[in-house]
DNA sequence: TACATTTGTGTCATAAGTACGCAAACTACT
DNA sequence: AGTAGTTTGCGTACTTATGACACAAATGTA
């Protein structure tokens, strides 16, 4: 009645991060076993049995790369039949989000290597994961234009003009400075600090804002729609 | 070195109608078979091994309720373990829409019934499929307001007024209709005809649009953004 | 023919978005 | 010190989008 099947199940991590202020990383690591050894690929490996899918993730994650996450969803699941040259299996692929500086990378016995690459210069890529990726960037464009995810990717406190250089990197296009302070201001979810930017290297010290969760909830639960 | 697995893989549908012109309903069929016997679920079943997850949607949707399918996406991965009193079943759940005028729905051996249910008044879901349906409401509602997915639920022509009230039904909110017709001809999305409503119950009898895909394809290539 | 009803078009006030100008606060160089 | 260069913070004027509402046109019905 129950056909027998012969299906396995992976997850895969597309984890983004925002390293020398100028572009978008994802965390690839390098294959130690076949197929594919010695290629670059995402972070990811068979569920168990008994986990979650987060889960799951979140244990290969520490154990390939020594990743500790900020923000992880469900991106998309890939089952093209010859997406593995092993056999059928199907990838649940997860996005995340991470402040790089927070943490040392560190490969373990499952990679060869764990490195940070620029979304716009990635090597060749392990099974059909450069596809995994190209839905994870798409999903990063859109996502940040009406949720505040950028949070994640910035230190605690900073000044507005970092947040919305990385608006620019991420949407690849230039933003009006100035308005786009009076935007991030009018929307209420930055907390100012009397604190200013330490050591710029050039110009007037930038005064610190950071992340207010709080309002920004309740303006969700108010229905006011937040969008860049 | 690859952990021997005793997961099984199946794919389950949430398709939407857009029924008596006033609320939207979601498709349901009727099992014949334990665990949850009789009771109420979402079309769907074990993915074959061949074939491709929307495939598998696709055969389903077909042998269950005999539904041909105008609009469907991948939705999200429900992946609990305990989600499945057989054991460890991860089911890939997909978003569909249908025109239900089109055809009859045509329960088949795998289902006792299949009929379209308010989605505001469910019955008792099999498994998680309430939680199923729920994410797939979210789905709509948040995709009706920046894709012009209303389209797929009506008749092929239309007075503007069903869509109107279509995304009123959707949103469960009031909207101006004059403000909405004003918005919709600005976009230029729809297609006007000459031609007229036949038998308006009263009042002046309404143009018939249809949808101008070409327009909107050329709208989204240009980046510009549709949003109610 | 009068009336209820629904559509099509328009107006007007307000909010939001866009493109700038300019002074303040800092560094670096002379 | 003083001056040039850089970056931030705040403001202003213009354009565009949104929301509330008025009113005539086209139909069915009494």
């Amino acid at each position: 009645m129950e056909p027998k099947q012969n299906i396995r199940l992976c997850v895969d991590a597309v984890v983004f991060g925002y390293t020398a202020k100028e572009s978008i990383s994802v965390l690839l690591i390098k294959r130690t076993i076949p197929p594919f050894m010695h290629r670059w690929a995402l972070p990811g490996g068979f569920v168990l049995d008994g986990e979650t899918l987060e889960e799951a993730v979140t244990r290969e994650l520490h154990t390939e790369a020594g990743v500790h996450i900020n923000y992880l969803e469900q991106l998309y699941t890939f089952g093209r039949p010859e997406r593995d040259p092993r056999g059928r299996v199907v990838s649940v692929a997860y996005f995340g989000l991470v402040n790089p500086t927070n943490f040392k990378l560190a490969a373990s016995s499952d990679a060869e290597d764990a490195r940070w690459f620029d979304i716009k210069k990635l090597p060749d890529l392990a099974f059909d994961h450069s596809d995994v990726v190209a839905t994870a960037v798409k999903r990063l464009r859109n996502k940040i234009r009406y949720e505040p995810i950028g949070f994640e990717l910035l230190d605690q406190k900073f000044p507005i003009s970092d947040l919305e250089k990385l608006y620019e990197t991420i949407l690849d296009r230039p933003i009006d400075r100035r308005n786009f302070q009076k935007k991030m201001n009018h929307l209420g979810i930055l907390m100012g600090h009397n604190e200013k930017q330490k050591h710029p290297s050039a110009g007037r010290p930038a005064k610190l804002y950071s992340f207010n969760e709080e309002q920004y909830i309740k303006l969700k639960q108010e229905g006011i729609i937040f969008e860049i």
